[in-house]
DNA sequence: CGGATATCAGTGTAACTGAAATAA
DNA sequence: CTTATTTCAGTTGCACTGATATCC
C-alpha cells in the first residue's frame, strides 16, 4: 500500500488513520518481538506487574485493555515460562494473585529496549516535539472514552 | 479499562497507544454500521472508486491498505449487493474492472454521514484545532512507511 | 442472596501466507 | 520466461460474547 495514494475521504478520517497506523504499528513491533517468542500483550502484563505490584488477573485486564477471558491463556504462557507467578488470592475469593519473577523482570527489560527502537522506527518523520505532541493527543482521546 | 490506569511504560508507548486508539475507533464504527449492515472496509472501496473512478482489485487494496486476497470477498459482497459491478478488463490480462454504481454512490453518502457523526464522538476531547493537528501527525507516521 | 472473579467454549474480523490459475 | 493479477485455502492474533464455576 501507498498511503498518499488512498482516497482522501479515508486520509482524513482519523478513524481509519487510526487504524491504518496501529496496523503498521502492529507489524513492526510483532516482527521485533517474534524473533523473541514473545507477544506484545505480554509485554503489556509484565509493565503492568512491575509498576503497579502484585495484581489479579482482573485488574491486569483493565490496567492493559486485555479482556479478562484473554488473559487467562495469557498468564498461563508467562506463568509457563516463569515470567509471573499465579497463586490464589490468600485474602480469599477467586482471585488469584500474579506476581512478576526476576526471569519476568529481565524479560520486560528486553522487551522495552527492543520497543524503543521500534518506536524511533515509527515516528522517524516526526520531530521530537511532534512525537510527544502526538502521545499527548492519542492519551486524551483514550481517557476521554468510556466503556462497560 | 480506564486507561489512566495503565503503566506509564504503556502510556508513553506510541505503539500502544495507536492500538488503543484504533480499538476503540473501531469499535464505535462498526457498531454505527451494524445497524446498516455495513462493514468499515467496504466504506474504503467506495470511497476509492468514487474519487480515482474504477479500479482494478489490485489497485484498490493498495489504496485502501487491503490484501488482494481479502478483496477478493470484499468485492464479492458489495456486487452481491449492487453497491459495485465487476467485469474482466476489456484491456485483457486477469485484471477485473470494479465500478461504483449508484446504488453505490448512494451508500457511500450514507455512510459517509454515519462516520462523521462517529469521528466527532470519538475526537470529542480535543479542539477543533488539536483535531487537524492530530490528523496532520498520524497522516505523516502513514507516509514515512514503505512496505513490500 | 448479590458481586467479583476466573475459566471455558465459541464467534467474528482483520491481517497475513502461500500456492495455483490466468493472461499479457 | 517473466510479471501482474485474481482466486482459494489456511493460519494467526486479537477482541468479544455468553455461560459456568467459585468464593466471600
Amino acid at each position: 500500500m501507498d498511503s498518499d495514494l488512498a482516497p482522501t475521504r479515508l486520509r482524513q478520517l482519523p478513524s481509519w488513520l487510526l487504524t491504518q497506523n496501529a496496523r503498521i504499528a502492529t507489524r513492526l513491533v510483532s516482527h521485533e518481538l517474534d524473533a523473541l517468542g514473545a507477544h506484545r500483550r505480554q509485554f503489556a502484563v509484565l509493565a503492568a506487574l512491575e509498576e503497579f505490584g502484585p495484581a489479579s488477573q482482573a485488574d491486569l485486564g483493565r490496567r492493559c485493555g486485555i479482556d479478562r477471558s484473554d488473559m487467562v491463556a495469557l498468564v498461563n504462557d508467562l506463568s509457563a515460562a516463569d515470567q509471573v507467578d499465579r497463586a490464589p488470592d490468600p485474602a480469599g475469593g477467586r482471585r488469584n494473585v500474579v506476581t512478576i519473577t526476576s526471569t519476568g523482570r529481565k524479560r520486560l527489560r528486553t522487551l522495552t529496549t527492543r520497543l524503543s527502537r521500534v518506536q524511533d522506527e515509527l515516528l522517524a518523520p516526526l520531530s521530537a516535539r511532534e512525537r510527544t505532541q502526538l502521545i499527548d493527543l492519542l492519551q486524551r482521546v483514550l481517557d476521554g472514552q468510556s466503556w462497560r
